[in-house]
RNA sequence: GGAGAGAUGGCUGAGUGGUCGAUAGCGGCGGUCUUGAAAACCGUUGACCCGGUGACGGGUCCGGGGGUUCGAAUCCCUCUCUCUCCGCCA
């Protein structure tokens, strides 16, 4: 969430920066502000009576210490006033606040300067490409047809065992999941990202942490006996390892990566967006976590961006790069590339990560702080994930891309982690 | 799952109703000494909010929430978590 320091001092920036993601803010900000200002009002009326309060409670136990109990009790009669309207007060201040916390989080963030305008996916700004498109004697197989002539996904047996949307790999299907997230892991730690293993299931904390509760509730499986729920992405547990953490500027950039299976209930999803491998429940994927010094976050993006091109170029996809225009970004996002590669049979491109700056965003609400140099104040950080990379829709272009009536072929670069150079 | 113990500043650890944001040690930072470093010694060292251009002043925070009291780190209730023993077990 935005800091209310920033909405104080830059009232029209915010406004004017967030037209742009299509948010109408004038009245949330406006009653921002003014709410903001009785609250001050109301701390500074409370805290002058909470400090006569302790002079007062103080005076009282010098008087009894020297047996003046007398003006004692006098003294406490008059704290009984003092008391209740402190109470009041304290009251009204936790009202005024939790009413600007819930307006609050409902801004967005501020996109950055580089994003254009735009209202949907059609806006968005191809920044390059690369790689070549298959071409097929015959028509090309979509990879569900594919995965069955193989045997190596089975859709139908995933809903007998739980549900649509949870497939069961198998045989050298199961065996090129396994090669790609060594692939993706092993290449992030050449690249200098610390490997991490997290926990599956978090806490409420950890869920507001990285912004998913409350608005997002819906879209996590929830293990309600304990309170727990599923990630639908590694980012949230990485990301809240740094809740409530005040780092020296001298660890940054921070540089992390993680696998992690990814649940997501994608409650309102239908259709052939659905089909194959396009949309699951479950599915897999490596994401990388930076932290870094706020002048330095957009090279930070950048070297993200290249890094995950450095992947869909290893595996010989052809892709593009996506600048999101404002009307296509998410809530939490300054800045999102998006990355899209191929998919020869269905004919279409298909999202497989999306790199993103939240500039301090999200480290507001994560209290994730570091300090320049000892004895300067803290200040907030800025974080940036981005997949690198999600497993399914990889499958499915490699699978679609690389047939021909031998089998499917193994790009080079993913061989010595598969085993195998062919599926047939 | 049953029984017990505990949660204090970056860490260790005192503090059981009255100037306690909190003793002490370690660590960090600055200095003295040294060619330099170590050691020793001296000083310093939490976060957040409000008011003020500023010096500074005030407030909140001792796991979370609530209560008792003029006054709570200290007493009571509750939740969460950690440890020990027993049970079960990959």
């Amino acid at each position: 969430m935005l800091t209310l320091k920033f909405i104080q001092e830059n009232p029209q920036q915010v406004i004017d920066g967030l037209a742009k993601k299509r948010f109408d803010a004038a009245g949330i900000v406006q009653s921002i502000i003014a709410l903001t200002e009785s609250k001050n009002q109301t701390q500074a009326k409370a805290d002058k009576a909470k400090a006569e309060m302790n002079n007062t409670a103080r005076d009282i136990g010098l008087l009894l210490r020297n047996g003046k109990t007398e003006e004692a009790g006098q003294a406490k009669e008059r704290t009984a006033i003092l008391k209740e309207s402190i109470r009041e007060m304290d009251q009204s201040f936790a009202e005024t606040d939790e009413k600007i916390q819930q307006l609050l989080v409902q801004l967005p963030n501020i996109p950055c300067n580089l994003v254009p305008w735009g209202k949907s996916a059609e806006d968005n700004e191809v920044i390059r490409s690369g790689g070549s498109f298959p071409e097929f004697a015959a028509e090309a197989l979509p990879h569900w047809d594919l995965a069955a002539r193989y045997n190596l996904i089975d859709f139908e047996l995933g809903v007998k065992l739980t549900g649509a949307g949870f497939p069961v790999y198998r045989g050298k299907g199961a065996r090129l999941q396994r090669a790609l997230i060594n692939f993706f892991l092993d290449e992030a730690r050449k690249a200098g990202f610390e490997e991490i293993q997290p926990p599956f299931m978090v806490n409420e904390a950890s869920g507001f942490g990285t912004g998913q509760l409350p608005d997002k509730e819906g879209q996590m499986y929830h293990a309600t006996l304990d309170n727990f729920y599923l990630i639908p992405t590694a980012e949230v547990p990485v990301t809240n390892i740094y809740r409530d953490v005040i780092l020296d500027a001298k660890e940054l950039p921070v540089k992390n990566c993680a696998y992690s299976a990814c649940f997501r209930r994608e409650a309102g999803s239908y259709g052939k967006d659905v089909r194959g491998l396009n949309r699951l429940h479950q599915f897999d994927k490596v994401e990388i976590v930076e932290i870094a010094h706020p002048e330095k976050s957009y090279e930070v993006l950048e070297e993200m961006v290249t890094y995950v091109e450095s992947l869909v170029k290893k595996l010989e996809l052809p892709y593009r790069i996506i600048r999101l225009c404002g009307g296509d970004m998410g809530f939490t996002s300054a800045m999102t590339y998006d990355f899209e590669v191929w998919s020869a049979a269905q004919q279409k491109w298909l999202e497989v990560s999306s790199v993103s700056n939240f500039e301090s965003f999200q480290s507001n609400r994560l209290k994730l702080r570091f300090r320049d140099e000892a004895g300067k104040k803290p200040q907030l950080a800025h974080t940036l994930n981005g997949s690198a990379l999600a497993l399914p829709r990889i499958v499915a272009a490699l699978l679609e891309n690389n047939q021909t009536p031998e089998g499917i072929t193994i790009p080079a670069a993913l061989v010595p982690w598969c085993g195998f150079d062919m599926i047939n």
